[in-house]
DNA sequence: ATAAAGTAGTTTACTTTATAAACTTATTTA
DNA sequence: TAAATAAGTTTATAAAGTAAACTACTTTAT
């Protein structure tokens, strides 16, 4: 009846990065900060664990002599958002003889 | 960019408990059972408090010579699911002018 | 030159949340 | 009358989320 959520995406600051991601396909530690209002630390955690996972993948450099992070999402991840969004589906249309 | 999820809804059992009555209108303690697959502890507790946020109202009555708990979604319930599903819907689609 | 403030993060400690196991109360069946 | 079943609730523990404190370095002001 229902399909299983990614208990991965199922956070609202985990979400937000992966759907950042998918439309912007790369990203900075600061931007997604910018975009998304998490703290740095909340944000460091999470996408670590997005990282582990290997939703997405971590780069880091340097930008004149700023460290920089810079983030992507990877094929799997791409695929464990978009299962997650038809799951997601499975609970905003019920009918009855489902 | 994104609307805030609410948090009470951005729990699997949760939403899957809302989805069903958002369905069917009023559903017994044994049936969300069934239909989610929850733990009875689990459920008790998810129940517990979307009926504190009065999202859903709890009526305890006998069927026979047996328990009976009855749920059913309430207005304000229905308005937060609606609202809920909107954000949602905000982090699925995501255009890069936004 | 050096102190103060800012940038870009990470680590850690704490709080909240989720969940299952154990329990309660009563009923049916062997 | 003992054992199994039904319908839940309570409680203890594990997992998750989050902010505060910290690290390391850079830029700006004095």
């Amino acid at each position: 009846m229902f399909k299983p959520l990614d208990p991965l995406l199922n956070s609202e600051l985990r979400l937000s990065i992966m759907s950042l991601l998918i439309g912007f396909e790369e990203a900075s530690f600061s931007f997604i900060k910018d975009k998304t209002g998490a703290t740095a630390g909340n944000l460091s955690v999470q996408l670590q664990k997005l990282s582990e996972a290997n939703y997405i993948s971590i780069s880091k450099s340097f930008k004149g002599n700023m460290p920089l992070t810079t983030c992507r999402i990877t094929p799997l991840g791409i695929q464990a958002f978009e299962k997650h969004v038809e799951a997601l589906m499975s609970f905003i249309n019920v009918s009855k003889d489902k």
